[in-house]
DNA sequence: ATGCAAATTCTTGTATACAAGATGATTGAC
DNA sequence: GTCAATCATCTTGTATACAAGAATTTGCAT
């Protein structure tokens, strides 16, 4: 197994919550556990470190960083952001066959609703929003966007299992295609902020209101 | 010196020019330029490839990856998204103290356009922004604003010297202030966007400066 | 002379040995 | 009995040795 496998398998173990906040990543146990010396270990969790999952003290180790509250909260504002600025971007560049494509996810998302199907309904869901990202036509952000969503993914599960949030996903979902068909990039942008940022905003403003006056 | 204080070194030599696009980075020749020894080399090294600074092929080497000006387009693109996110969270929280700290900065800004200070004027600006992101209240986002700014400095620091950029950037400065002073969210994110893509939808001038800078 | 192939050399990737610092335990003093 | 200091042990950090794959060079054949 090759650090950059590891990389990715530790990845998923935090993803997955098989990690603790605050746990010690060992690397003696993590060589034993995949089979390979410290070195490629300590590579994958150089990997982890600077993509913000773990935290490195001096002498002390790796340690698993999960997002607290308000971190959480704040990155998905981020989202938030990020997600209407490619409703944006998208909306004046989207593709014809994209926007079929959309309709025919949002379709499959509708279905999935029907079924009761979650997994089908986040899978879809999912594809609906990296076609947008991809539709952007600025490949940097795309993969930006899917950096960050990639890092909600474990939190964005919990979140679409809400009681009646997947209805309400799926009208803001046509209204996001139809604002993205007639290129109007306010409203596609506005409608996937607030799809995005729904739970937490204004628990968040109250959060950061109470810092910024505590200054 | 230690693998972070390398790290770094080796980042502030991509982003003042000192390798140019491809070059690959032999760890024997860091290991001794930094007096240590491989390993060290390879943590830095892993760092600038998560960080998108390099490319990594395996059983090949670690090959610098300067953004070619497609790239370049893109990363402006969406720092100038970002920097609008920035604004609109930041109209809705900005500190009164912020508001006069920006006030102040920008009579510094006017201060060195008069006196011709490129440097200065250059320093004061990215504080504007800087306290712009700071004033969003999330921390996350500032992070990532500083990122990828960080990032783009070389490049912005070449357009800033274009002839009369820094007089339209002054204005504009004023506007976004009065934008965050009356709470105009949409006003702040469309200017600062504005602000920041200028570089981008002038991109055969920033090519011809790449071509400069590079030499 | 040129093109191809084999072998040498060089570089990366991995394992291990060693150094240095941190944690925890044990022993001694109060 | 408790607190502190010292010592043992364990973990991280670094260097080096070794393995495997790439690139280059050299030699041979056309």
């Amino acid at each position: 197994m090759r650090p950059n496998e590891i990389a990715d398998a530790l990845e998923e173990m935090v993803f997955t919550g098989e990690f603790n906040d605050g746990d010690r990543l060992d690397e003696i146990t993590l060589a034993a556990r995949f089979g390979v010396s410290r070195t490629p270990i300590r590579e994958a969790l150089q990997r982890l470190v600077v993509s913000g999952l773990a935290e490195q003290l001096p002498r002390r180790g790796v340690f698993i960083r999960q997002p607290g509250p308000v971190e959480l909260m704040q990155m998905f504002e981020t989202m938030a952001e990020i997600e209407a600025a490619c409703g944006r971007l998208a909306a004046m560049r989207i593709s014809d066959a994209a926007l079929d494509r959309l309709a025919q996810t949002n379709a499959l998302c509708q279905a999935a609703v029907t079924a009761g199907d979650a997994d089908g309904y986040y899978r879809e869901n999912q594809e609906f929003h990296h076609v947008i990202y991809h539709e952007t036509g600025n490949s940097f952000l795309e993969h930006e966007a899917l950096r960050l969503n990639r890092r909600l993914i474990p939190f964005r599960r919990v979140q679409l299992r809400w009681r009646g949030r997947m209805g309400q996903s799926m009208s803001e979902h046509e209204t996001i295609v139809e604002a993205l068909r007639d290129g109007n990039a306010v409203l596609a942008a506005d409608t996937l902020r607030a799809h995005v940022a729904v739970q937490g905003e204004k628990f968040h403003q109250l959060i950061a209101s109470l810092r910024m006056a505590a200054q």
